[in-house]
DNA sequence: TATTGTTATACTCTATAACTATA
DNA sequence: TATAGTTATAGAGTATAACAATA
């Protein structure tokens, strides 16, 4: 359980002044892909990958789409969500049911214990948001966020992309 | 060369509030991943890897460490750290030259084609932190540094890290 | 003929462990 | 015997394309 890979990954960032410290760039790439990686074992506590609490969040939100929905939503290709809708299935978090409209695609629902599990994740993840933001005074929070909403928007990548509907053709996380 | 796997990678994070754009965690997780891609790309222009530049920039901080040592610095095990310098050697950016002292140990250094290379490695990075900062005053580009300094020291992961030895058993990045 | 989901496969990446040459 | 570097290899993860069922 120890495999580190990143596609376009940063590690060492161009150096502003001094050290890449002064480098918002790198230091975005370090705080980011670290507090992805400390996700990473949030969720695994629960035994959960961070890719099975993105599905599972998004039958969620959308219950009841079909599983090519879902995928389109989180860009995750066809093939990648077969294997990850089996493993949450036989773990019993959620369940895939015929539509009787179009009998091919199968529509997601989650189960009692993966509406649990959910939960207790969502819990675990504020856990960790408050972790990530101690020292911090409510006022220093909202400017971090908003800074960082400005940035997003630099980078092209709207932090509200996720809600509805993915945008485009971004790269990928799974 | 279309892969994305991230190990412990966010996708989706905690909502504190209404949506994801409110955790700081799920906010850091996108940008930081975003922008490491992204400088994926800027260096892809040079043709070269961000673990590339990562070896280059640290050869050049250490001209004359050996193989080993620069491996350790950028917590790359050994039989990777082959495979990287054998590219950097063959497109002619650096060169391992044996060590008088102890002929098992292979210093490198940079060749002029490397420095150069760096160099606009550098200049390229500069500019793609000036696209992150579009619009950001001065200040608040500051602010956002300090501010990612006290995350990142929550994380444990402190920002000053790289320059001189990496810490401990940190995730790997390569 | 087109589409949803599935399976099979080929590819890439990584790290472990065996191996060499020096010490 | 131990260490620096190398090679070989096995494992995980991903995506492409063939396939089955249904439309």
């Amino acid at each position: 359980m120890d495999k580190f890979s990143l596609d376009g990954n940063p590690s060492l960032h161009g150096t502003s002044e001094a050290g890449p410290g002064n480098s918002v760039g790198f230091s975005l790439s370090q705080v980011g892909v670290e507090t992805a990686r400390q996700f990473g074992e949030v969720v695994g506590a629960l035994d959960l990958e961070p890719r099975h609490f993105a599905v599972l969040h998004a039958v969620h939100r959308h219950e009841g789409q079909s599983q090519q929905s879902i995928g389109d939503q989180l860009v995750i290709p066809a093939s990648t969500m077969v294997a990850i809708v089996d493993h949450l299935e036989g773990n019993g978090l959620l369940e895939r049911r015929h539509q009787s409209s179009d009998r091919r695609t199968r529509t997601l629902h989650l189960t009692t214990h993966g509406e649990t599990l959910l939960t207790e994740a969502l819990a675990a993840a504020m856990v960790q948001e408050g972790r990530i933001c101690a020292g911090l005074e409510p006022r220093e929070r909202a400017q971090l966020l908003a800074l960082l909403r400005r940035v997003s928007a630099n980078l092209g990548v709207p932090l509200s992309a996720l809600p509805d509907r993915g945008s485009g053709d971004r790269p990928q996380q799974f």
